[in-house]
Parts: C-alpha cells; structure tokens; sequence
DNA sequence: GGACCTATTTATAATTG
DNA sequence: TCAATTATAAATAGGTC
C-alpha cells in the first residue's frame, strides 16, 4: 500500500493511528531533547479533545519564552490596511488548507522518486509533461515568498502596536 | 551504530543531528495531523536558541486551548474586535515553518529532474503501475500544484508591486 | 483498549564526493 | 562545509489475540 498523506477515513483505523503515531512523535521529541539538549513543547488535542503534552525542561516556560517573542515590534509603514487585509487572507484557513494541500501532493510526487529508481529504462518523452511543471518552480520563488510573508507579518504586527494593541500571555490585548 | 539515547558529546555532530530530527519531528506532527485531523502545537527552541514552531490548526489557538485547560476562569475579553482576534493568530514563525518545510520539499522534487536522466528506454508494457500514478497526477494533481504555487506566488508579487518593487527573472527590483 | 506479530516503509548516522 | 548516498535501526499499518 502506498501509504500516501492523507486523512484515514476509516473511523477505527484513524483512532488506532492516532494513538501510535501520538506515541511516535512524543518518542521523536523526547529524543530530540535529549540527543541535542533543544528545548521543546508539544499540544496534542486529539479528534475527540483530548489533549496531550510534552516539554522539556518544563512545558510552560516554553510557551511563555515562545509567545514572549510574539511580543510585536518595528516601525510603522503607509497605506497599512492594504498589508493587514492581505495578511488576513495570507492567513487565513485557507492558506493552510492550501499548503496541507500542496504539502499532500508534494509526498506525492516525492514517491515517485523512489519508484524512478527502479526504472532502467529511458522514457524520456513520456516524461516531459513532468519535467515542465517541475522546472517551473522556481526555488527563487519560493523563497520570495517565504521573506514576503514575513515581511507582511511584521508590518501587521506593528500596525497593532500602534493602535494600542499588546500581546501578552498568547493573547492581544487593547488597552 | 547504536543510536543509544543519550546527549551527543560532538559539538558539530550534535548539531547535525538536531537539524535533522528536528525536521523529522515535524514532519512525523504534520504526518499526525493531516491522517488523523489532530491538532497540534509544537514549539522547539535549538541549543543555540533559535526557536521554530509548527502548528495545525493554529498554533497560538492551540497554545491558548491548552493553557487555558491548565488554567481555568479569566473570561476573555468581551468585545474583541476582529482585528484582535486575527492577530491574536498571527504567527509568523508557523508559517515560515510551514513555507519551510515546503521548500525543503521543492528541492527534492526539483531533483527529480535529474533522476529521470537515469531512466533508459521503453516502459510500455512493464510498468502499468507506473504509468497509471503518473497520468493521474498529470491531469489533476500536478496541475494542481502548479497552480497553487503561481497563485500564492501572485499574492505575493502584487505586493512587492505595490511596494514599488518589480519582479524579473526570479529578483526583486527596487522603483 | 492494549500487547504482541511482521512485512514494509521511513528515518537517519555515518560516509562519500 | 554541504549534498547525496547507503547501511542499518526504527516506525508503523494491518493483523491476531
């Protein structure tokens, strides 16, 4: 079976993954923390609430060191709502929809890597349709879109500030 | 090798293998909640201090779910307005995690290119399960990809057109 | 639910270029 | 350093009890 990234429609099986994959990754991070002395924090709310956690050294101050540098800074910038509604929709579920989405494919195509290994054979016209899509990713590209992004964030951030907003505690406050 | 758990002595070693388990843990908590639909939050500070974050849904929502688990009452704010609460999710580190990643996986499908180099000849009638992925993908999910890296890719040019930037040839032009 | 199997896939430490 | 490969250990889907 392929085993591809997606969501396990069985009701049960989602349930049993759940549980061991839940175990796997606090394992990872448990080794994490203590293979290469990082500092780590870990939320888990499974489909039915439940929650789970991890830390280390302690999970709390992780969380406040972590939403401590949320705290918003920079200087201000014209014609900022413009920022703010791009930002909006930046981040909006959507925007993660799309990226598990294009995250979901690019497993995709990564499994075909593996399979290409087995083939000794030359196809190379029956490849081209793939080969153009490809090459039209530009990695440049991305990581423009990586540095705007965040350049969008930090002027959201200040546009906050400058209207009385604070972030404290994970939360904003109006004062 | 033994892989025992325990702290790794070598400096440089150490940070080799957090780089790599760190990425690991993501991947297994993006693994996590794409195929079961859990939510998570998952914050790791490097030894060096960097910090990097992971979170689905979100994970400043997830973070304050949890916390307010731990601590219950302090009703929030009443009349929060929409801007708050947006940027209450704000979170720019989840993003570049996530736009990370997805360039980590852009760099392996973009070598696919070369891969495909070391394919030989005729796959016809051997490989029935090959060719048939690979059509599906052409017409949906490839296209698909494509089309949403161009999309986001879009949002992010008009910006920096906004901004008085021109994009040519992968570059960001200042006026 | 949980504790075992076990065939596969995946992660990764060490190594090589 | 840095990417890429590879040999091996680990994770895990799907069973069974």
């Amino acid at each position: 079976m392929s085993t591809r990234l997606a969501k396990i429609e069985n009701q049960n099986n989602r349930q049993v993954t759940f549980s061991k994959r839940r175990n796997g990754v606090f394992k990872k991070a448990n080794e994490l923390v203590v293979m290469t002395g990082a500092e780590v924090g870990l939320i888990v709310f499974s489909p039915a609430n439940k929650s789970y956690s991890f830390g280390h050294p302690n999970i709390n101050e992780t969380i406040n060191k972590y939403v401590g540098e949320e705290k918003p800074s920079s200087p201000s910038s014209p014609g900022i709502d413009k920022y703010v509604e791009m930002f909006r929709k930046a981040n909006s579920r959507e925007l993660n929809t799309r990226l598990n989405y294009l995250q979901d494919q690019l497993e995709f195509a990564l499994n075909l890597k593996s399979k290409l290994k087995e083939i000794n054979k030359n196809v190379e016209s029956q490849q081209e349709w793939f080969r153009d899509p490809i090459e039209k990713m530009n990695y440049t590209e991305a990581s423009m879109l990586k540095e705007r992004l965040e350049d969008l964030l930090l002027k959201v951030k200040s546009y906050g500030t400058e209207r009385g907003y604070s972030y404290e505690n994970g939360r904003w406050k109006h004062e």
